[in-house]
RNA sequence: CGGGGUGUAGCGCAGCUUGGUAGCGCGUCUCGUUCGGGACGAGAAGGUCGAAGGUUCAAAUCCUUUCACCCCGACCA
């Protein structure tokens, strides 16, 4: 799924149409220097700090000097363009939120500290937009009032303020930051675009968006996460510094967030789950102070792989779902190097809302957090118990021996090994699991068992689309996230209006965000060297740097810079004239650092034969070739295309 | 929120152990020599040492409090 999608617009990265800029070095501030903040560490932040692109003002607060905003405005430029292109329309909502907004979503709650909070003068809460969902539904339900005003999609560029514990990489993940939110509204009629249509339509203009930016992307499934709602993707820069780890099939194309990623079929156990022989006699270890599966593998020097994980849930359904199926906690069981997937405990279980159990009521109900074992399930009515595929074996296909585990000793500070499915439960576990959903009927009663699929992917598991096939691991940075959010919003802050039968129907809604100056920085994590910043073209501050050796004012190569610099504008090239009275040597450290993808050298070598030297920033190889003046702009365009 | 660390000139750092009123490199300014991959020489400007309180004749240095910032983890539309 790598830059799939069509070029929708095909917008070339230069417009001969308009005219670009021309600047001088010597009149704009571009404060580079040869050493970063002692604070930077990844490549984004050290080059665009190195660069004179930002400056911090806080933490996960900076200046964007002129270089950065060149690149955000060209950003910003082609997010509009494609934005349009795809039937939206600009507008600009406030930076404060009353805190009345969220009376409804109750998401100053689900925010908590991340949100900025402020008070006026007259002492009533305010907030800094994390989002805009309740701002722009508030403004909807007052001016929507027909459902043949819809579909309607909207967005704005704009800053966005989220109180992040913990500010990191730079422009990566800030505090204040700008952003590219984008929301739609629908009632699904016959005949007239649904929130589906809308959905497409921004996942083929992000995809033109990134592409165009230059950026070498992956469309991945996503977890919807608390902001509510149903489907969602991910774009994701690849980039090995991502934050975030994806999980792709190579065959199928197949992407997914590690939190969403499936899994495909994994070969059943050859004689069937839970079945085997126990590896011994179970046998209690007093392990001391290890509650967790890194303190035992080392107390004990046993094999993650060897251990199995216990994860408690409470079911907070709701009571028609608690009557149906009667469950109060959940018992999620994987091996002790896999993690525990709540997305899919929860679809496994069919319960909608559940929480990590609190430790202490866990313990008062008879389960040793830190030490379950499945074996805690057992007498206790209203328990279901999954477990993970990898988790539910007896015996061992690849050695031909019984499975060995170690698991919790149900009481504090112990584990027990050589545990057993059929012997330890004690009740036969064959008769007691079922698989798959839908199964109800037993459930509610003791010890009820389901064995699926309830962890997380990873690297090597088998694909979900392509039979064979394994997944891969790759890191990535988020730069767009697209939601299907349904009617979330518009039920809580009651924006519904009548449909064609004249029905009151909540207003569906989906949202979309771009991180705008997040992608500045993904760039450049993606395309970069040991001397700096490598632009792709499209956003690049300036498409040509003209270095004239000699930098006195007056000097024929300045001269001769202002010419070249005038045709190359007429052309639509946005150029930046190095005009200091500099050395050459600090001249190309510094053009190589702030990463202009064209530079052109007029040295005295080549103007004595009416040439500029001409070479490509992401050409690290070549001496660069020279080029007469007349036919530079041509040269360029050449580059360009 | 847990763990670790750092605050001294625009940037990078030393000085702190053993108190005596601040120094180096880069950058900046002036003059001269240089000029194709971060030049050289001479001179100059620039810091209430994060803040507050304390100990002391005397605090960048010791003590207390506090603030800010960074890294790892937890968390994260």
């Amino acid at each position: 799924m790598q830059n799939q999608g069509t070029q929708g617009s095909s917008q070339p990265a230069i417009s001969t149409v308009n005219r670009g800029t021309i600047q001088r070095w010597s009149r704009t501030l571009i404060p580079t220097s040869k050493e970063a903040p002692s604070d930077a560490e990844s490549p984004s932040h050290r080059l665009l700090a190195r660069g004179g692109y930002i400056r911090r003002v806080a933490a996960g607060v900076y200046d964007y000097l002129p270089l950065a905003w060149r690149v955000l405005k060209k950003v910003e430029r082609i997010v509009r363009q494609e934005m349009d292109a795809a039937g939206s329309s600009e507008l600009f909502m406030p930076v404060i939120v009353p805190h009345e907004f969220y009376a409804g979503t109750k998401r100053d709650e689900a925010y908590g500290p991340l949100l900025f909070s402020l008070q006026d003068r007259k002492g009533n809460p305010l907030h800094l937009g994390p989002t805009h969902e309740e701002t722009i539904t508030e403004l909807a339900a007052g001016s929507v009032s027909s459902y043949k005003q819809l579909p309607l999609i909207l967005y704005q560029i704009q800053t966005k303020f989220r109180d992040e514990a913990r500010p990191r990489a730079g422009l990566l993940r800030c505090r204040e930051f700008i952003m590219k939110d984008a929301y739609s509204f629908h009632m699904e009629l016959e005949g007239a675009g649904g929130l589906n249509d809308a959905y497409d339509a921004m996942y083929r203009a992000y995809v033109n968006i990134f592409t165009r930016c230059g950026l070498d992307f992956t469309v991945v499934e996503a977890e919807s996460g608390p902001i509510g709602g149903s489907a969602s993707h991910e774009f994701m820069v690849n980039c090995d510094s991502g934050e975030d780890t994806i999980l792709k099939c190579p065959a199928s194309g197949y992407a997914a967030n590690v939190e969403k990623c499936e899994i495909g079929e994994r070969a059943a156990p050859s004689r069937g789950y839970f079945v085997g022989e126990p590896s011994g006699a179970l046998e209690e270890v007093h392990t001391p102070g290890c509650p967790g599966i890194e303190d035992v593998v080392a107390f004990m020097k046993v094999k993650p792989q060897n251990m199995l994980k216990s994860v408690l849930f409470k079911v907070q359904s709701t009571p028609e779902q608690q009557a149906k199926y009667g469950d109060e906690y959940i018992l999620a069981v994987v091996r002790g190097d896999h993690d525990v997937n709540e997305g899919k405990v929860r679809a496994l279980s069919e319960c909608a809302e559940i929480v990590l159990a609190d430790p202490a009521e866990a313990n008062a109900k008879g389960f040793a957090i830190g030490f379950v074992s499945p074996r805690a399930a057992v007498g206790k009515k209203g328990v279901l118990v999954l477990v993970d595929r990898d988790a539910a074996i007896g015996f061992d296909d690849a050695t031909g021996k019984p499975r060995f585990w170690v698991t919790g000793g149900d009481r504090k500070d112990h584990h027990v090994k050589h545990f057993n499915w059929q012997r330890d439960l004690g009740k036969d576990p064959l008769a007691a699991h079922h698989q798959g959903p839908g199964s109800g009927g037993l459930r509610g009663e003791d010890c009820f068992l389901m064995v699926g699929d309830v962890r997380n992917a990873l690297a090597g598991d088998p694909s979900p689309r392509a039979a064979g096939a394994k997944l891969v691991a790759q890191r990535g940075i988020e730069v767009g996230h697209i939601f299907k959010l349904g009617t979330k919003y518009s039920d809580a802050m009651g924006f519904a209006i009548l449909d064609e039968h004249q029905q009151r129907r909540s207003v569906i809604m989906g949202c979309y965000g771009i991180g705008v100056s997040r992608t500045m920085a993904a760039c450049v994590e993606m395309s970069h060297d040991e001397n700096g910043i490598v632009w792709p073209l499209p956003i690049a501050p300036f498409h040509v740097i003209i270095v004239p050796m000699k930098g006195e004012p007056d000097s024929p190569a300045v001269r001769i810079a202002t010419d070249l610099a005038e045709k190359l504008s007429a052309a639509g090239f946005d150029v930046l004239i190095d005009d200091r009275d500099e050395r050459p040597g600090v001249k190309f450290k510094d053009a190589d650092l702030i990463g202009v993808p064209i530079r052109l050298t007029l040295g005295d070598k080549a103007l004595a034969e009416g040439s500029a030297e001409f070479k490509l920033r992401s050409d690290t190889q070549s001496k660069g070739e020279l080029v007469k003046l007349e036919s530079v702009v041509e040269r360029c365009l050449a580059a360009a295309r």
